[in-house]
DNA sequence: ACAGAAGCTTA
DNA sequence: GTAAGCTTCTGTT
């Protein structure tokens, strides 16, 4: 090697991890080989090795090597034992990956370089000394921050994942430090991940500023008695052994005995027939494409080869048609709207959707996006052939830029669309000058008139012949909707990954873009700012707000590219077509109705509540001595546990007081007057804060109705969720609570109808894991709790004791929980002994429930998700952890998801086929909330009796036809002018 | 201005 | 023992 030349080194090792977690999971067509990882290695080192056409990292390497780590044992656990003594063993479709990766390298014609008892940073480390001596330059390809600290002159960083080169810049911009303080700075935070200690309380941030300070690390230990803090230089003068032992484990070892030289290095172009071969053998169709053209091999003429497999493939689930009952039924809302579906997604190579959405995913990943096809348009007639070339494409993806995060307050303020890949557009409608504050005027010139631009665009968003692809779609869909437009027929981007992927993570566009197109689209505050220097999106520069808009909407159609293929190779299209998409125009329109909610009743709530509170702080400040915040659980900690020497547990795991309710109640019985008071003052204060006080805010000004907003992809169970406000745990269990709910009133002439499941997730236990008893008993319409302490405990129903019954209750609340005797004991203030000894009776009894449960926890363990009785997927990604905790916390979840999930469904069904049952019917009933196992609907007082045999029905029987359930389900109804007694 | 903890409301 | 969202306080940015 000679000066000029230049040496890459890839952190194999590093970017296998990385791949694998960054890159969507794919496997082999035709055996099931996990092989994500190895296509993303693939891919990388192949763009890579492109000569000249190479911009990326905008140099030519010359030479060019990959290192991995031989193992996880190395000298450094010989310095600490602990040293990356918490690393889980690799997930089960990795380990055969590893192996894999190494022939790749191998078929790349590039070294492939390991050695026993040392990481792969050292090896890098070593070489780039070799590289430096020499006089060539080093490019490392990885964004380890461990690897920072080789950074200077002569070496860089280049991370392939986010396409970013890390220089000496960088690692100061990141780290606050230049590459030859990051050893001290690493010593001072320590890693989690590699369980290198650090100084606690010590951060990325604080550490900069204490290098900064006193220079390095050991300048920082000799001096620490000067530092103001007192905590930190406690910690940092009681922690100076683990801050010098993490320097050691953290810096690189850059004088390794390696076998290769860096002549050994250099690079070679690859040997075509070889390296296709070994893709054709991965299956990596388009890559190999690729690579037969850019070698000029005929891919037809190379043989597959033979490859290694470590571990036999064992560790995928079930793939088509596994889960979701193959019922038929009939779909409400499909007809052309399916058609325009079905013409879009229709493959255009490949046969069967496995095939379809890998390719799918491969030329997603491959290309960057392109942004120098968005426009702005400006003026109708451009409009208007943007809108004709959608409709005849028959898919457009669509988006809405508007004034306000809440769909009933939102004022359009441009839309933007993308008919194909790199192909989007955004219309400025409302945009407006900055100083236009007082006057109102101020619009932009040349923005198509509001009225004009909506008469255009509605007749493609109503087009039964279009797809409308949306994120998060019943936002526009409201929004449209105040503007006198239907948007149908649509598919939802967020949806969809809702069903393909609930318990892996968030369903934003942010995160799918990372997720499957490697591309963090521009965040909103790059443009609109944050905070203090927040401005309306009407404000923002129209081409930059263009630039913003055209890439959502262009990223939107990507993913659904990328994401709808695999639903079909997921066997999961019904759960999407019945369970998720019809749900959205369902809610969309209960979030326009609102609820009314009286004003007058609240504001005397409040006034009620103001007064109870300050009466029990006198009585508190007098029983304290002082005027402390009642509101401070440190103050209030200090107070009852330090001063007044109350007994009591510290238990927070940040140390403090704990000062619950329970703990309070407790001390309550033994007859201290100070804590009861504080239990009734935080009732007091909570209901005035956040319902009586907070609610009429919410009241619309122009409906004067309260329009919450439903989550249908944010909890991972499948149920919905309720914010702004949220109406789904308005008070009941307290008489005080309860008077809020007098204030959810019907309209004059109208009444609220309450209808909601009994016993919902108890029935789905005993459907699912068929216990006699259990269906006999609900069939009956015995008292399923008095039953379970009968069967328990060997007494009758008749008579028994209001104690024995909520003993049985409380187990059989456990059960749906996925029980424990810690968390039993807790429910019951019994010793855990007590309570493993109910729970071992219970199973005795019930042992079809002990199986249900054990069959559940093998199943997830097995395909790392559990399913409800229609179909859809929860997935539990941690429950394989080595952690016995957060396994056993995984467990418990995935016990609990079947039976919330199935009630879940059950009732998203029922809400699906609601309005179609009132309307044949001839009702006028208008389903207003949900809150999980209970429908509200508003109606007419003369067709309240008509009404409620309709509702029972529909939902009594949501699950027919897809599953006929072996337990019936019961349904109470009564109606009411406010929700209290509705209730 | 924001993030996390603690606490409390619901099914 | 499951699943959520909102308010207040507290410490950091």
């Amino acid at each position: 090697m000679k000066k000029g030349d230049h040496l890459f080194l890839v952190d194999g090792s590093g970017y296998i991890f990385r791949a694998y977690h960054a890159l969507p999971p794919l496997n082999r067509k035709s055996d099931g080989l996990p092989t994500g990882a190895v296509l993303g290695f693939c891919n990388m080192v192949w763009k890579l090795m492109q000569d000249a056409r190479n911009t990326d990292v905008g140099v030519v390497p010359t030479h060019f090597a990959v290192i991995f780590d031989y193992s996880s044992k190395t000298f450094r656990n010989d310095l600490y034992p602990e040293y990356k003594a918490n690393r889980s063993a690799p997930p089960e479709d990795l380990i055969p990956q590893f192996g894999l990766i190494r022939q790749a390298t191998t078929a790349f014609n590039l070294p492939c370089i390991e050695m026993e008892g040392f990481e792969a940073d050292d090896l890098i480390a070593t070489y780039c000394r070799l590289a430096c001596e020499a006089g060539g330059d080093t490019t490392i390809i990885s964004s380890d921050k461990d690897l920072m600290q080789l950074v200077g002159a002569t070496v860089g960083m280049y991370d392939p994942m986010k396409d970013r080169q890390i220089g000496i810049p960088e690692v100061v911009e990141k780290w606050g430090v230049p590459p030859e303080k990051m050893i001290d700075l690493q010593a001072l935070t320590g890693d989690s991940v590699d369980n290198v200690p650090g100084v606690p309380g010590i951060g990325p941030k604080t550490a900069a500023q204490l290098l900064e300070q006193f220079g390095d690390l050991d300048g920082l230990l000799a001096r620490a008695g000067e530092i103001k803090q007192e905590k930190r230089r406690e910690s940092i003068i009681a922690n100076a052994d683990k801050a010098r032992i993490s320097r050691e484990l953290v810096t690189l070892k850059n004088d390794v005995p390696v076998a290769e030289g860096l002549d050994d290095f250099v690079l070679h172009a690859p040997d075509g027939p070889k390296l296709i071969g070994f893709l054709k053998t991965m299956e990596f169709t388009a890559l190999t494409r690729r690579v037969g053209e850019a070698t000029g091999t005929e891919i037809g003429d190379v043989q597959a080869i033979a490859v290694t497999i470590e571990r036999a493939d064992t560790a995928h689930g079930p793939d088509v048609g596994s889960g979701a009952p193959a019922v038929a039924e009939s779909a409400p809302g499909a007809g052309p709207g399916e058609a325009a579906s079905a013409k879009a997604q229709a493959p255009t190579q490949g046969d069967t959707p496995s095939l379809l959405s890998a390719l799918r995913l491969e030329a997603a990943s491959a290309g960057k996006i392109d942004t120098s096809a968005f426009v702005a348009i400006r003026d109708a007639a451009t409009l208007k052939a943007w809108l004709a070339e959608a409709k005849e494409t028959g898919v457009v993806a669509f988006d809405t830029q508007t004034t306000s995060s809440d769909p009933m307050l939102a004022d359009l303020i441009g839309f933007s669309m993308a008919i194909a890949p790199g192909r989007a557009a955004y219309v400025p409608l409302a945009h407006a000058s900055g100083n236009g504050d007082l006057l109102g005027g101020g619009l932009i010139d040349n923005q198509v008139p509001v009225r004009e631009a909506l008469a255009l665009l509605k007749p493609l968003l109503e087009d039964r012949s279009v797809l409308k692809i949306v994120q998060d779609v019943k936002y526009d869909i409201v929004v449209m909707s105040r503007h006198g437009i239907d948007v149908a027929p649509f598919d939802d981007t967020m949806l969809i990954s809702y069903v393909l992927d609930a318990g892996t993570g968030h369903h934003t566009l942010a995160a799918l873009s990372e997720k499957w197109l490697g591309h963090a689209p521009t965040p909103l505050r790059d443009l609109a700012g944050s905070g203090r220097s927040l401005v309306g999106f009407d404000q923002v520069d129209i081409d930059r707000a263009a630039a913003y808009a055209a890439e959502h909407a262009d990223v939107t159609l990507r993913l659904w590219r990328v994401l709808k293929p695999r639903l079909a190779a997921k066997g999961l299209v019904s759960v999407y077509e019945r369970l998720e998409r019809p749900l959205v125009p369902v809610l969309a329109r209960m979030e326009q109705r609102g609820i009314s909610v009286d004003r007058q009743i609240l504001s005397r709530l409040s006034g009620e509540l103001a007064q109870g509170a300050a009466r029990l702080e006198e009585e508190i400040y007098g029983l304290v001595g002082e005027r402390i915040n009642i509101g401070s659980p440190k103050q209030l900690g200090d107070i009852l546990f330090g001063r007044m020497g109350l007994p009591g547990g510290s238990k927070t795991k940040t140390g403090q007081w704990s000062t619950s309710a329970q703990l309070l109640e407790d001390l309550a019985a033994e007859g201290h007057e100070l804590p009861r008071k504080i239990v009734d003052w935080r009732q007091l204060t909570k209901l005035k804060s956040t319902y009586t006080d907070a609610l009429p805010g919410f009241i619309h000004p122009d409906t004067r109705r309260v329009h919450t907003s439903y989550a249908l992809a944010a909890t991972t169970t499948g149920r919905l969720s309720s914010s702004d406000p949220n109406l789904q745990n308005i008070p009941v269990r307290t008489a005080e609570g309860r008077k809020i709910r007098t204030a959810f009133i019907a309209d004059k002439g109208h009444k609220l109808v309450s209808a909601d499941y009994s016993q919902i997730e108890l029935r789905v236990l005993a459907h699912v894991a068929e216990i006699p008893q259990l269906t006999q008993a609900f069939a009956d319409g015995a008292d399923i709790h008095a039953i379970t302490a009968s069967e328990m405990f060997n007494v009758p129903v008749e008579g028994m004791p209001s104690e024995v019954r909520r003993r049985a209750k409380a187990i059989n609340f456990g059960i749906i929980y996925g029980i424990s005797a810690f968390g039993l004991a807790n429910q019951l203030s019994i010793p855990r002994e007590e309570a493993s000894a109910y729970i071992k009776r219970y199973f005795e009894r019930f042992p079809g429930i002990r199986d249900y449960i054990e069959a559940t926890k093998a199943y997830a363990r097995e395909y790392g998700f559990v399913e409800t009785i229609f179909g859809r997927r929860i997935h539990y990604p941690e429950i394989r952890s080595s952690n016995p905790s957060i396994r056993a916390f995984n467990e418990r979840a995935s016990i609990n998801a079947r039976l919330q999930g199935t009630a879940a469904d059950i009732i998203r069904r029922a809400m699906v086929h609601m309005d179609e049952a009132l309307e044949k019917a001839g009702l006028s009933a208008r389903m207003l909330l949900q809150v999980h196992d209970e429908l509200i609907f508003e109606t007419v007082e003369a067709e309240v009796e008509a009404t409620i045999p309709v509702v029972r029905q529909v939902m009594e029987h949501a699950p027919m036809p897809a599953v006929s359930m072996s337990v019936p389900l019961h349904v109470d109804a009564r109606a009411a002018h406010n929700w209290d007694e509705a209730h």
